[in-house]
RNA sequence: GGUGAGGUGGCCGAGUGGCUUAAGGCGCACGCUUGGAAAGCGUGUAAACGGGAAACUGUUUCGGGGGUUCGAAUCCCUUCCUCACCGCCA
């Protein structure tokens, strides 16, 4: 969510930074301009009110003290018609303020300057490759055939237990997961995340601070009987640690392993074929709290960190800058990472990094004390370090011989085992 | 799930209708004192939304929401959370 004063201040820089996200919101920041000014003429008379109220209520107090009950009672009177319009004054106010929330969280968050224009992925601007494609031998398959042939992954027994997109690890498929994990989080410890392993559900306040909601309502599995949300990413709980908070020390670098859920309503076809789409998947997220004046610089940070990761896995990725139309509602710049996926020879996503600048941070209510003392939003940024299911997937189509699949060197330590 | 006790500032804690402009303490900051430090003394010490060039100033906030009252941290309703014991249980 943007703040008033912004728009206020920066309204024609605003409109056109959002035009890149193919939003035009020149109507809807007038609109709020103008409920914002008659919600401030409205506090003003409210507070008025209530002053001349608290003022008659110590009046009324004193005289009951000297025992002058005429002239208390000719107070009381004056008192019940203030009332009256105070609480018309108040529910003018209440109802102003909804409308101006209502408008701000239909602006998106602005662009950074350096984001390209564009309408979909096609328009993402490549700034990176690193890493060869691999030739593999004649017979070589999809990672949705490797599974069953070497008994990875069961994806009928998930069909069973719970429905289609909930895959069942099994074996050497399940070490492997389990090897991940533990190796991407002892990645981000080593670059000075510290760990964290929060709940996998969260209330509404926390899917609201974050963004999730309302944007997302209809993605996310709603637990209605006790109004919990289970979480789409680690993002959720993470961030939420923070709301309401006033930061002393910066950066905060936080990171957690979690499950994923989503619902992924009204996808369907070849994209969602054996673990490129899921419904829960398992994730490691690389979370941090920075100040204003540093948070571009943390995001290079944490794109070079993701990089170092996939090098180690020796797989071959790109970078992408998200053009316009295809960066999220809640950012400012998020770059992709894909892996080159060789048994279906497709780029998949493995990891969004993203800088909010303090768009979450207005929600949070995540704040710091400025040089001058007075309080200022926070940056927050995030990233995937990393999601697993494509990882898994490239990992075992990239690495598949005649012989079996090799192991990466950097995971045979956790997976004690280096070929499957 | 049952019963009981609670939720007050950065922290502890007093406060059962107006003397609270939330006592007192701890912590923190600044100053005095000192050769230096400690102790001691003094001063200050929240957030949000407004007004004002500024000094300053209005309003709101004692878990959340609603109510009673001229007036609520204090009384009532409701909801959330915490703790203790019991029950169930990985």
């Amino acid at each position: 969510m943007l703040n008033i004063s912004n728009l206020r201040e920066q309204k024609n820089k605003i409109v056109a930074l959002l035009k890149i996200k193919n939003f035009d919101a020149l109507d809807l920041i007038d609109l709020v301009i103008k409920k914002d000014n008659s919600r401030k003429l409205n506090q003003q008379k409210s507070d008025d009110v209530l002053s001349k109220l608290n003022q008659i209520a110590k009046e009324i107090g004193f005289l009951y003290k000297q025992g002058d009950l005429d002239k208390a009672n000719a107070f009381k009177k004056s008192s019940a018609e203030l009332k009256e319009e105070s609480k018309r004054l108040s529910a003018i106010q209440k109802e102003t303020q909804e409308e101006i929330k209502e408008i701000l969280l239909q602006i998106p968050n602005i662009p950074h300057e350096s984001v390209p224009a564009g309408n979909s992925e096609i328009d993402n601007e490549i700034i990176k490759e690193v890493g060869e494609i691999p030739k593999l031998h004649e017979n070589s398959q999809p990672h949705w055939e490797l599974t069953e042939l070497y008994d990875l992954i069961d994806f009928n027994l998930g069909n069973k237990i719970t429905g289609a997109g909930f895959p069942v690890f099994k074996g050497k498929g399940a070490k492997l997961q389990r090897a991940l994990i533990s190796f991407f989080l002892d990645q981000n410890i080593n670059a000075g995340y510290e760990e964290y392993l929060p709940p996998s559900v969260a209330n509404s306040d926390s899917m609201f601070g974050t963004g999730a909601l309302p944007d997302k309502e209809g993605q996310m599995y709603h637990v209605t009987e006790d109004d919990l949300y289970l979480i789409p990413t680690a993002e959720v709980p993470v961030t939420n640690f923070f709301r309401d908070t006033i930061i002393k020390d910066f950066p905060i670098k936080c990171t957690a392993y979690t499950p994923c859920f989503r619902r992924e309503a009204g996808s369907y076809g070849k994209d969602v074929r054996g673990l490129n789409r899921l419904h829960q998947f398992d994730k490691v997220e690389i979370v941090q709290i920075e100040h204003p004046d540093h948070s571009y610089s943390t995001l290079d940070k944490m794109v070079k960190h993701v990089a170092s990761i996939l090098d180690k896995l020796e797989l071959p990725y790109r970078i992408l800058r998200l053009c316009g139309g295809d960066l999220s509602f809640t950012s400012s710049l998020t770059y992709d990472f894909e892996v080159y996926s060789a048994g279906q020879k497709r780029w998949l996503e493995v990891s969004s990094v993203s800088n909010f600048e303090s768009f979450q941070a207005n929600r949070l209510k995540l704040r710091f004390k400025n040089k001058e003392g007075k309080s200022q939003l926070c940056h927050t940024l995030n990233g995937s370090a990393l999601a697993l299911p494509r990882i898994f997937a490239a990992l075992v189509e990239n690495n598949q011989t005649t012989d079996g699949i090799k192991i990466p060197k950097v995971l045979q330590a956790y997976t004690r085992f280096d070929s499957i």
